[in-house]
RNA sequence: GGGGAGAUACCCAAGUGGCCAAAGGGGGCUGACUGUAAAUCAGUUGCGUAACGCUUCGGUGGUUCGAAUCCACCUCUCCCCA
């Protein structure tokens, strides 16, 4: 396929938009004079490790901007790290993961590409499993690898600093996670890796074992990591604070009315394909005095359907977002939950706990007192009330629980 | 191999025999204010209760009327020396 290749200058166009960290940009436009030329496409790497069960839109970063290479016409290369899972990437921890076991990862690996397919067409990549070469290296292989580098370099990496200066361990094993990461780009032969700012040490140790291999050193694209709903720390399952691929509309859509108005351009610059000039818009608007919410509604849509949803179910998801927070009525899905009847003269606490409402009594109690409980819209603050509730009434905990009566 | 330091609730961190269910900060939750934004203010943050009780301070035993606090052993971590 020597025909489709757009001309340097528009493909870098493409590929640098979002790209906050590059090494290096002569390489990368060489590599992309060269493939041009001759007609073959880049090698393109994206590690994934597959530790948790689902995406969150901060893994989609690298990910569409593998899908914007694909588009430009190279190979796309996606590397399950089921391997690497196992040792556990020590990136931005403060402590060693905890090591996966095969089975763990193998399901995990299968999950996530069904939620990638989400963003790019996974039938056009090249998948790999990096057990494959790095399974059956022997401990000799494991040295000669060890030997590419020095404790003093992987001192250099700012996560293991600071854990060294403060007196917490480190682990041997960690110190070959950027090392496997490395081997990956050899076996592949990549030309370029993608990952966030936070991959960078993982990231360069490729090149140095490519070049000790022999090969050219891949350039190393990095895009950035996107602060989580709460605007400070980043994106993460972990912290609770993410908009996830298999989240519903609804979920969506809420999730992102709940973000601080300075992550509005960020989001749509990163989570959506909003063409830039509207962006601009956006952000002249806001400068200019107009409501950050209505930007976010449309931010909100825009996730949905970027991410699978239809025009019809963004629609619908923001209609139920303003009729239940900005008009305040009943959302439409509550759930029911099961009373027994025959303790039906019931403590409004133990009616939270038994609804399922409050994780314990004690918290149930506290709830109600602090005024965060109500049956039917009315507000019930003594946590000792003898409650009758009927079939229907509406319990309603904090400020989106919500149950629907139920006797049995 | 030798010597020293340390392990406290979701996280950080006080506390060295009773006044400790355990200071303070962060985070979380609730309420007020709002745009389920930010900021701010107030309350709350082991479990079960009417009072009050019960189980918690790495683990296991022990000393004591009484232990997060003292002793022994164990597990784990860090530092210095080799």
């Amino acid at each position: 396929m020597t025909m489709g290749f757009m001309s340097v200058d528009e493909q870098l166009k493409i590929l640098m938009r979002g790209v906050v960290d590059l090494v290096t940009e002569e390489e990368m436009r060489q590599k992309l004079e060269r493939s041009v030329k001759t007609g073959r496409p880049l090698r393109v790497k994206l590690g994934i490790d597959p530790t948790g069960k689902d995406l969150t839109l901060g893994h989609t970063v690298p990910l569409r901007k593998l899908r914007d290479f694909v588009e430009c016409g190279h190979h796309g290369v996606l590397i399950i790290g089921d391997y690497t899972a196992m040792v556990g990437d020590p990136t931005g921890r403060n402590e060693a993961r905890p090591q996966l076991t095969h089975e763990e990862t193998t399901a995990n690996a299968q999950r996530y590409l069904e939620q990638a397919a989400r963003v790019l067409d996974v039938s056009k990549l090249e998948i790999r499993r990096n057990s494959e070469w790095l399974a059956p290296m022997t401990f000799a292989d494991v040295t000669r690898l060890a030997a590419q580098s020095t404790v003093a370099r992987m001192l250099e990496r700012e996560d293991f600093k600071k854990r060294y200066d403060e007196g917490r361990p480190i682990y041997i094993h960690e110190f070959f996670y950027p090392l496997m990461q490395g081997t990956d780009s050899v076996a592949v032969q990549a030309d370029v890796e993608l990952g966030g700012t936070d991959q960078k040490f993982n990231l360069l140790t490729g090149r140095d074992l490519q070049r000790n291999a022999g090969q050219e050193p891949q350039v190393c694209l990095m895009t950035p990591i996107v602060e989580g709903l709460d605007g400070t720390e980043k994106m993460s399952k972990s912290l609770g604070n993410y908009i996830g691929l298999d989240h519903s509309p609804d979920e969506m859509f809420g999730r992102t009315m709940s973000i601080p108005d300075t992550l509005i351009i960020t989001y749509f610059t990163y989570f959506t394909d909003v063409p830039q000039a509207e962006i601009d818009r956006i952000q002249a608007a806001m400068a200019a005095g107009e409501n950050p919410m209505e930007f976010k509604k449309q931010l909100g849509r825009a996730i949905i359907t970027t991410y699978g949803g239809t025009e019809e179910e963004a629609r619908r998801a923001e209609e139920r977002w303003v009729a239940q927070f900005s008009r305040g009525e009943l959302p439409d899905d509550i759930p029911d939950v099961e009373i027994p009847a025959a303790e039906m003269p019931m403590q409004a606490a133990r009616v939270l706990f038994t609804a399922g409402l409050a994780p314990s009594l004690s918290e149930a109690r506290r709830l109600i007192e602090q005024g965060g409980f109500s049956v039917d819209g009315e507000k019930v603050t003594d946590s000792r009330a003898e409650l009758t509730l009927r079939p229907g009434q509406v319990l309603k905990a904090g400020k989106r629980k919500y149950g629907r009566v139920v006797l049995k």
